[in-house]
DNA sequence: TCATTCCCTATTTTTCCAGTAGGGAAAATA
DNA sequence: TATTTTCCCTACTGGAAAAATAGGGAATGA
């Protein structure tokens, strides 16, 4: 289970938009250089945070992006629904669309329950949370856990 | 975040060794007839099973492939690294050898949360449990509820 | 000896990810 | 109005990885 570049640079874009607050204006190539992130390619993806509501946009002189909703109103998930479309799929197709046989019955609620249990994590996480390093309580439970971090 | 074909198709062969028992040895072929699963590719991925101590080979007429622990003491995750390598990475790292920088710090241990919690479902469910439609009560929780079924 | 089955290496085909390029449209500024 | 700035759009490319195929070699049992 990969998270995409395009998600990770997604993510961390909103992110600084939303230390910026919600009525600053930020120009792509400051993001694209305070994150090390390819202008052009950050551009592509601000452009599908635009598409899915996220993100609004000005042009000219004084233009850049801003969130277009507070950022303790905006989930992790979102952020990367939108740039890569379901959070969790299987073979390239996501879960409830799978059809397992014999013994491989009981695969699907396994994914299911997958799913479930990283969207209790990605979609409780708001913008906000991340951008002030206050994780929610049980977030930080599971991350504070040194055996969260060993390799295997 | 995507499950490869690879990984799905490993898990389903194992589970069809799980059903055959410990002691019974499985062609490829037949297999591969079970699940739907091509047959040289399959090969591939249970010589990378074998290779990984999962399971054990026979060659010959009345040869075939059979788990080398029993079923109840493998579980999903190891199956899937067997044969993919890390449970989850970001853009093809593993979270611990990421960095981040000013507002988006609080994304790698976000990340390990994520990661924490699927390794709590995938590293606790075995082949036995799987195979046998008898999924663990807090997964079956999981997999029960309505929501989690629902598309975004 | 012969059929069977795993085993190994190489090759292909396809798909998608990550990144690039270049110019057009809107807005502010002067 | 002219100019600069910035977003916006389309297309394209290179490369890697995923998914699958091909063909034959090595062991095993009958």
């Amino acid at each position: 289970m990969r998270i995409s570049a395009k998600a990770d640079y997604a993510v961390r874009a909103a992110l600084e938009l939303a230390v910026a607050g919600e009525d600053t204006s930020v120009k792509a190539e400051a993001i694209a250089a305070a994150q090390g992130i390819p202008h052009k390619f950050l551009e592509g993806i601000l452009g599908d945070l635009r598409r899915g509501g996220l993100v609004a946009s000005q042009r000219g002189g004084k233009g850049g992006y801003r969130l277009a909703r507070p950022a303790d109103a905006i989930s992790i998930a979102e952020v990367i629904r939108v740039v890569d479309g379901p959070l969790v799929s299987v073979r390239g197709v996501r879960p409830p669309e799978l059809s397992y046989c014999g013994p491989a019955e009981s695969l699907l609620p396994l994914w299911i329950a997958v799913r479930a249990n990283v969207r209790k994590i990605l979609g409780e996480v708001t913008l906000a949370e991340v951008a002030a390093a206050k994780l929610p309580g049980d977030v930080l439970g599971l991350a504070e856990d040194p055996e969260a971090w060993t390799n295997p």
